[in-house]
DNA sequence: ATGATTTGACCGGC
DNA sequence: GCCGGTCAAATCAT
């Protein structure tokens, strides 16, 4: 079985490479290449760690002796772990998790709040965060917050991020992420965008405060969809393509962890459609290889975080163009241009295709939204 | 009761 | 010793 999936891994890379070099020419973008590049050196990656790790599988829990400049196929191995004040560091496979750690990609983004509008405060970038600290930094004349994936010990995330208002213009936050999301929930939040969206998705949403995004949360989690949720809802979606983006900048490992989808639209060519197929669908074989039965499913209770139905899924991601009806209260509150390449949810999208089934059926008809 | 936030303490790196 | 990052008990919100 290993085996199966082992040779299975290495066709990929194989393909890839073939990819790689049909884009080597130079109208061919570099996003393209840095993609297949990234893909290429993960599947040998993955495939190494197999046999290392004795062959764990795709997707096991262990292995994850790696550096963090891997991408997110990788990072999607990471095993549920808290923190540092846990005692799972004794883990075999999980030696270097400290350094792991220490070298996690980071990245920087500023994102433009205009206030008076009642939504002031850190931006709702589509993930669930906890606030764990808030500290003052000198020379700041903010606070700066620290933020961990609420799921970090259901299901080991170690994301974080950091929040840190400017000092000279306050109505800007400088959001530092650290590590990639590996809970499946935001891998399910990712697939349930792509899977739903023709358009790029509205603007993102900025919750009030974190009080009120937690609220909304809460709602969904109870399935309670009375109004009130589906308007907040309707706010409530990725971020990033949606641009509250003033400028994207970083930082230290940008190429470790270049994110996989993150071409700009530009990348994957109209004339190469063909190709573009072929990478939906050896990220869609890669999804049905390595993933547990759970994460078929779009209505686990986890996926509550976005109610999970079609009908809603078209609020949510314009399908119908619904989102940017209104147009308006979002777009009010949202000063920055789109930028996709950057984004956070750029490299979510990678972790999550890489680790999500989708449906089989899954029309990938909709590349241009990459 | 449960889960999130607050905030002083603690820890490691420099 | 300073500083940034994290922990965890206390507190708050639902």
């Amino acid at each position: 079985m290993e085996q199966v999936v082992l040779i299975n891994e290495l066709t990929q890379g194989k393909e890839l490479a073939k990819l790689l070099r049909n884009h080597l020419n130079p109208s061919s973008s570099k996003e393209t290449r840095e993609f297949l590049i990234q893909r290429i050196l993960g599947i040998y990656e993955k495939a190494l760690s197999m046999l290392n790790c004795g062959g764990g599988g795709a997707s096991s829990s262990s292995m994850v002796d790696e550096p963090a400049d891997q991408f997110p196929s990788t990072f999607a191995n990471i095993s549920p772990r808290s923190d540092t004040s846990d005692l799972d560091y004794k883990d075999q496979c999980h030696k270097h998790a400290y350094k792991k750690r220490k070298t996690m990609p980071r990245w920087t983004e500023q994102v433009k709040v205009c206030s008076g509008t009642g939504l002031e405060g850190p931006l709702d970038d589509g993930y669930c965060w906890r606030k764990y600290g808030q500290k003052d930094i000198l020379g700041a004349n903010f606070p700066r917050g620290y933020y961990r994936c609420t799921h970090r010990h259901a299901q080991g995330c170690l994301a974080t991020k950091q929040v840190q208002r400017s000092n000279e213009d306050p109505s800007i936050f400088e959001v530092t992420y650290r590590g990639r999301h590996t809970c499946s929930q935001n891998s399910q939040l990712a697939v349930t965008a792509m899977a739903s969206s023709s358009v790029p998705p509205p603007p993102p949403p900025m919750s009030k405060d974190k009080r009120n995004q937690h609220y909304l949360i809460k709602q969904q989690e109870h399935e309670d969809q009375n109004q009130k949720q589906s308007q907040e809802v309707t706010m409530f979606n990725f971020g990033s393509n949606a641009g509250l983006r003033v400028k994207t900048e970083n930082l230290d490992d940008r190429e470790d962890i270049f994110p996989l989808f993150s071409f700009p639209q530009t990348s994957i060519e109209a004339d190469n459609v063909e190709e573009n197929m072929f990478i939906a669908s050896l990220i869609e074989n890669n999804f049905m290889g390595s993933f547990s039965p759970k994460f078929i499913s779009p209505a686990t209770s986890e996926s509550n975080y976005f109610p999970v139905s079609p009908s809603h899924n078209m609020n949510y991601f314009g399908s119908g163009h619904s989102v940017q009806t209104p147009e308006s209260d979002l777009t009010e509150i949202i000063s920055a241009p789109n930028s996709v390449t950057n984004s956070p949810i750029g490299e979510d999208f990678d972790f999550s295709l890489v680790n999500v089934d989708f449906e089989p059926n899954f029309p990938f008809d909709n590349l241009e939204f990459f």
